[in-house]
DNA sequence: ACCTGAACACCGTTCAAGT
DNA sequence: ACCTGAACACCGTTCAAGT
């Protein structure tokens, strides 16, 4: 419609030139709007002012694009390392409670979501969901071993935790976040 | 390739007339096999030795063909219910054992998942769900209650079982069936 | 080096034509 | 009534041509 000349509508950068940074982001961006099927190669260029031919110069094909949005995706994960470290040092029934509201924030539900089904194709992604989860599982049996558990009564009591975070995930309400009453409930079951 | 006289290799009947059934059942096993994203127009018109011409002449669109496929899974999954009443003579903890290895059965956790994944799509798919969620909570609260749990520590337990066995399902080990201590020891969590 | 735009294959959809 | 086969739009992919 309108000529070349006229500057396109770029959501995300004045820059003429993109990065594979920029690709990755806007995928990113995609999948936490809209779902992992919704990443396709023209309406994400189009997001960046772009036609095809841009995401071809930068990327092999959808895979390898995937693949590096995979990768930022891991890079991102890893950082829960930190911040399930820094509640090391809390009493290990605050603890679980904030282990529980991590799992819960609902900014995160959908990309969560999707990383699981994401997993089943992509291997970088199941390597780091299944460290990501080794660490979460961790921490929680580590928090059931401070409250006294044996090793095999923690590692029951955290898996059923774990899984029942990812339920909840996959399953539960919406808008579904535990208040404060129903978070203790839980732990009453499980460390009473 | 081959002329129109012979005959066209059809796995699922020699009738040269398609039913609408057919065309479902077909559907249904796709999605068991390579899940919910596999099912496409031609792929399922060459299972059943015919053409896209013939689906259309069947279905309106690919939308309403998953809703009539939609519809078949739920009269299947609705059966469920009188397997859970079958169960209803049992010992509450026998009981609750028996409903862990409902949701266990390897056979169907991949249409399970396709479910959930369906849900948040379909109608009809997202309420037969939660209907037979209620049913399966219902049941789990009641064994609770029978354990002699009072309402609220029942629902309480009756949810952490719910959730934790969908999230095995969905991020659990693919050959992850729980042999008979395990399902003792997640009991004695949870009834103990 | 980075990008455009035209071309092609694949799949959903339509439809005129066949039995 | 039920189906075929050709046509078209959409999206992934390729590539020659531009800056």
């Amino acid at each position: 419609m309108s000529p070349p000349l006229a500057a396109r509508p770029s959501t995300r950068r004045a820059s003429p030139r993109l990065t594979v940074g920029d690709w990755v982001e806007a995928a990113l961006d995609v999948i936490g709007e809209e779902g992992l099927g919704a990443v396709k190669i023209d309406p994400v260029a189009q997001r960046l002012g772009a036609t095809k031919g841009s995401f071809y110069w930068h990327f092999t094909d959808l895979a390898s694009f995937m693949d590096a949005v995979a990768a930022a995706w891991c890079r991102d994960r890893e950082e829960m390392r930190a911040t399930l470290s820094a509640l090391d040092e809390l009493p290990p029934r605050e603890r679980l409670a904030r282990l529980i509201d991590l799992i819960q924030d609902t900014r995160y539900w959908r990309l969560e979501r999707a990383s699981r089904e994401w997993a089943r194709t992509n291997l970088r992604v199941r390597h780091t969901l299944g460290r990501s989860d080794g660490w979460m599982r961790e921490a929680e049996c580590k928090a059931f071993r401070d409250l006294g558990f044996n090793e095999e009564e923690a590692a029951l009591r955290a898996n059923t935790l774990f899984f029942a975070g990812l339920g909840y995930i996959f399953a539960g309400p919406d808008d579904g976040r535990l208040d404060r009453r129903q978070v203790d409930g839980l732990l009453d079951v499980l460390a009473g």
